[in-house]
RNA sequence: GGAAGGGUGGCUGAGUGGUCUAAAGUAUCUGACUCGAAAUCAGACGUGGGGGCAACCUCACCGUGGGUUCGAAUCCCACCCCUUCCGCCA
């Protein structure tokens, strides 16, 4: 959420901010203001006869104790408690359409992102490794996977539909085993604490980290009590602090959580995508990081840093580009994604998003601090995939395939596998 | 799911219709005393909004949302959460 003290002293710097995402922003940034006009002086008026009318009714209260008539003074009251009702809808309907409209609000790109339309604009920030040479035409890992029984998606259509999958057997077991050597290198090596969080959450959670109200038709809902599934461990992890004042040396905050991720993905059936590359239920370990405004931006590298770390520790090749401001997701003010390569795709395939909110995402959940001088401020919130499994699965599988149709098990990961190899 | 009790500032806890401007204690901070500390004394000490150049003024907030009333922390209704017991249950 866009703090409506900027959009009301600066306009334009909002305007041309948000214009670097879209064109579209520039009329709702007017109707705010607008709005915010309105409000404010219905806000006044309010509170002015609230004013009079406790000053009216302590005179009652004082009149009534020495016996004196108070007929008159309880009819004025009276008077203006219908107006203090009428102003106030007024009020009240400004204050919450105003809300509705903020929360509709992307964040504002950071000034150091890259300007552009669209993910062709993209810009590579870095590269590592390099693409594996194969001796012979590698496969597809559905290929793969199903010669050597890894999972099953017509098991996982039988029980819930397309885009469901079961893994099985030595593929339960790897997605398992990566499972344990992401939250333990993060732990262990990186600082972060462990969390292992509700996977059904408050719509108030989703609102904090940005889901609701814009994207409720991409979460599954459960009407008979009101619960979501969470789409990332980002929204349970980030709102354990929703509502809370931290103290100055509780920051920053770290958190590591394996979770199951729900998506609908409303809008993208048949988009094309094969495999394990787009599920509705996928695993995934997620770093969340709370921080102060001065330290967010050092703290989204090491992040980044911190999520690079797993694919060179398992030696798979991937870049890292940083996201233009068209392409930036709607709370992010700064974006790298990590992509990783896939020899049976003949591509890159998204495996983390590292981004820092700023404060939007503490605005939204009123997350805040006390800083030194014992200021009240809104926290900096930074999330990235550390990282999505079944992608890495993917990666893995397709990287190390063999000649023979065995998987050979990088070295790091091999202590939490228990073997050097599937298959053959 | 049923029954009983409860939800007030960082914490403990008083307050059952009108100087509540929420007592008191405790914690914390500042100052005094002290060589220093402890103890003691004094002061400060919640959050958000509106108005004002400012000093400052003002409104709201006692789990949440409604209602009654001239006036609600206080009375009424609904809901949420916590504790204990019962039921069900991995």
């Amino acid at each position: 959420m866009l703090d409506i003290r900027l959009i009301r002293e600066n306009p334009d710097l909002v305007k041309s901010r948000l214009a670097a995402r879209s064109p579209d922003w520039a009329p709702v940034v007017d109707e705010l203001l607008e709005l915010d006009t309105a409000r404010r002086a219905a806000e006044t008026e309010r509170q002015h006869l609230q004013a009079e009318r406790n000053r009216l009714s302590k005179e009652i209260g004082m009149g009534r104790k020495n016996g004196q008539d108070t007929s008159a003074q309880e009819a004025e009251v009276r008077g203006i408690g219908d107006r203090i009702d009428q102003i106030g809808r007024d009020a009240d309907a400004a204050d919450s359409r105003q809300r509705d409209l903020l929360l509709g609000i992307p964040n504002l790109p950071h000034e150091a992102c890259p300007a552009g339309a669209t993910a062709e604009d993209n810009p590579e920030r870095r590269v590592w490794g390099e693409k594996p040479v194969f001796a012979f035409a590698p496969k597809d890992h559905t290929v793969i996977g199903q010669a050597l029984g890894l999972f099953d998606f017509e098991a996982g259509a039988k029980i819930s539909g397309s885009a469901f999958t079961v893994y099985r057997g030595a593929g339960a077991r790897l997605e398992r085993a990566l499972i344990n050597f992401l939250l333990d290198l993060h732990t262990t090596r990186h600082g972060y604490e462990e969390i292992s969080p509700p996977l059904l959450v408050h719509a108030a959670c989703l609102v904090g980290t940005g889901q609701l109200p814009k994207f409720g038709d991409q979460v599954y809902h459960s009407a008979a009590d009101d619960l979501y599934l969470i789409p990332t461990a980002e929204v349970p992890v980030t709102n354990l602090h929703r509502e809370e004042i931290l103290k100055p040396g509780q920051l920053p905050v770290r958190y590591a959580a394996y979770t199951p991720c729900f998506r609908r993905e409303a809008g993208s059936a048949g988009l094309g995508t094969r495999g394990l590359i787009r599920m509705h239920q996928f695993d995934k370990v997620e770093l969340v990081k709370i921080t102060t405004p001065e330290s967010s931006m050092d703290e989204l590298e090491s992040l980044t840093a911190d999520a690079e770390t797993v694919l060179q520790q398992l030696g798979l090749h991937y870049r890292v580009i940083e996201l233009c401001s068209g392409d930036l997701g709607f709370g992010s003010a700064k974006t790298y994604d990590i992509e990783v390569w896939a020899p049976g795709q003949g591509g890159y395939l998204e495996v983390s998003s590292c981004s820092n909110f700023g404060d939007y995402q503490a605005r939204r959940m009123n997350l805040r601090y006390k800083d030194e001088d014992g200021k009240n401020r809104f926290c900096h919130t930074l999330n990235g995939s550390g990282t999505a499994l079944a992608r890495l699965f993917v990666a893995l599988v397709e990287t190390y395939q063999q000649e023979d149709g065995s998987i050979l098990i990088p070295e790091a990961l091999r202590p939490h596998f228990g073997a050097d190899r599937i298959g053959a």
